[in-house]
DNA sequence: AAGTTATTTATTGTATTCAATCATTGTATC
DNA sequence: GATACAATGATTGAATACAATAAATAACTT
């Protein structure tokens, strides 16, 4: 849906990224000045980013007060949460309606890959982990199915950033093998089951922390965020 | 999500409102110039607009060379449909969970005001039809379920401008009354069957006619849905 | 005359500019 | 010392201006 060959991309992926990995705090204040700076592009460009975060959920873009990530309430991530499980409900039956075997060889793959940065890079694992139930979406071809997803993992993460103990938001790799077991067996009912435990499971440990709303150095952050091309 | 608070709001309430009700037909083209003439404001309020409808799906952004209302392909189509099942699904699976007294009375509030209209007026009657599932979805109470619901019944409408009979866009209001009725009895296995046929009939009167991509001017469509506030 | 290239025109991408709003600090008053 | 008010500074809202790209037209070649 967003074309990539305009300026206001890379800021809006940076962001995107940022926010999804927990760099940027919810809370966090996002001047326009300053991200332009960062990205050497003018402020326009920088809204045109916010605007599309905004109508992700990923961004507050409040009226003359400017952006900021956005801060789920308690209740909003309960509602996020149950959507979730309705959507991957969804992932799960398609999925299991299908030919099984390159839908679990590609899921194997993607496993693997977790595996490798498990203990490795735990930064780059969470994203895995993350990607994990992404691509469960995108594997059953309906393009609108793994954008809701797509879209409703990273809200997630934004929970997991506002309410979880740190580091709580890796997933079980022994229960996405569960479900890729299921899956392979054509089993929806169980495939469902177990993804309802899992997520379950993430849900529990991203409701406990109190928030802390420690505010930090927007640019510093983002900086590390700039893909450098030239 | 949208804060109304801006000169863009507008814009974009009104090309959305002009898309759904299908004034504005898929293909056609929505340049920043003539727009923003229309409404009085600069390309970079327009734009801001445009954004978003982008993100919404409702409107195709190409880069350089601008915007125009989405063309959904058949694929897409049936894609959005499945999407949607699924969608109203959990509303009526959460709707069943309820106490029904206050949900069948917004109900049936809804549904005499689309008796009101049905035969007198023809476009207020398609959009209270699309609105009887919006207020179906925002009374389960989860704001983000009524969002997605929101949000695909507007290209719902989108699919029917480029593939229905013109006026087959109107929903059975019996089956509305049929809905209406299983939630009173919190059966939630009717209510789910009833809205599952309900969506196939409308699904199947969408998808029949081949598009005759009529050339239209955007400025006089566009300008019966300036709201004058002076 | 058909096709190709050049030129012009229209439209978009983005930066810059100015006005409006909000946040903050300082000052006065009680 | 606390509160209310005023002035300042910072930040956003939105229009204008300029550069870049695409579309349309004209001129040219074969």
């Amino acid at each position: 849906m967003y074309k990539s060959a305009t300026r206001s991309f890379p800021v809006y992926d940076s962001l995107r990224q940022a926010i999804i990995e927990q760099a940027l705090k919810p809370g966090v204040k996002l001047p326009e000045d300053s991200i332009g700076e960062t990205f050497g592009v003018s402020r326009t460009t920088v809204r045109n980013a916010l605007v599309r975060l905004d109508a992700e959920g990923l961004v507050d873009l409040q009226p003359n007060r400017g952006a900021s990530v956005a801060v789920p309430t308690i209740e909003e991530a309960h509602d996020i949460f149950e959507m979730r499980q309705c959507l991957e409900r969804e992932v799960m039956q398609r999925l299991c309606a299908m030919d099984p075997k390159p839908i679990v060889k590609a899921l194997r793959a993607h496993l693997a890959e977790e595996n490798k940065y498990l203990h490795v890079d735990t930064t780059r694992s969470i994203r895995l982990a993350g990607e994990f139930h992404i691509l469960l979406a995108e594997l059953t071809g309906s393009k609108i199915l793994a954008n809701y997803v797509n879209e409703i993992v990273s809200r997630c993460s934004l929970i997991m950033a506002r309410f979880a103990q740190a580091h709580s938001a890796k997933c079980g790799l022994d229960e996405h093998t569960e479900i890729i077991a299921a899956i392979a067996d054509r089993d929806a009912e169980r495939a469902i089951a177990r993804m309802h435990r899992h997520l379950h499971g993430v849900q529990d440990r991203a409701l406990l922390k109190p928030d802390d709303a420690e505010k930090n150095n927007v640019s510093d952050i983002l900086a590390r965020y700039v893909t450098p091309n030239d």
